[in-house]
DNA sequence: CAGCATCCGCTCAGATACTG
DNA sequence: CAGTATCTGAGCGGATGCTG
């Protein structure tokens, strides 16, 4: 059995989740491919602007989305998983089967 | 395709999982079995006591790990991970296979 | 040994108004 | 259309001191 916090590397990942949109961002780009950024906003309607701007600039900075600019009036911007965030599939899918479970659980729970 | 906000769970899993220090300590208890509390605390010298207990009571109120108490003097209080809790590994070892060859992603950008 | 009480600073999400 | 600028409040992690 190996010693721990040392080599642990789970704080990574957590760190490009965290955030209370992105991994709605995420999933909404790996199952829908590339959106605009109002396509984005129509799909999470209680997120603001300022928040949604933030998110997706987290997440380009980690090279986990690309965010294109087309130089056109009006202007028109695309996001789209990169190969690289693609990578954070598995982890997302863990989280949503046991997101199913836990709904059960709780609902055991009432 | 299937649409994705309303029956996406990921967040449940995320919430249960952030915590500056929960990560570890789940993976301490899954690794090592039962703690007691400076046990824990020896093994992250830089949490305070506080932060460490605080971080415990949400993980027990998720039923995420059990607190158990002996009637002792000096007290002992001991940590372990529930069935219910053991159910996040798939997601912790996702995490923790992302963290490694993120390392080396970080490294090559540098 | 295993906490609790108190205070504090910072970040993050949100609200609102404005713009190239 | 896709943002920026500014202000705000809540909560979390942390520091310090005390205790059954």
């Amino acid at each position: 059995m190996e010693k721990l916090p040392q080599n642990c590397r789970v704080e990574d990942a957590l760190n490009i989740l965290v955030g209370k949109w992105k991994p709605i961002i995420l999933l909404h780009l790996l199952h829908h491919g590339t959106k605009r950024f109002n396509e984005l906003r129509r799909e999470m309607p209680r997120i603001t602007q300022k928040v949604l701007t933030s998110q997706l600039r987290e997440l380009e900075e980690e090279d986990i989305i690309e965010r294109v600019v087309y130089p056109e009036v009006p202007p028109r911007v695309e996001y789209s998983i990169t190969e690289y965030g693609r990578s954070l599939e598995p982890i997302l899918d863990a989280m949503h089967e046991w997101g199913k479970k836990h709904t059960l659980y709780k609902q055991r729970k009432q």
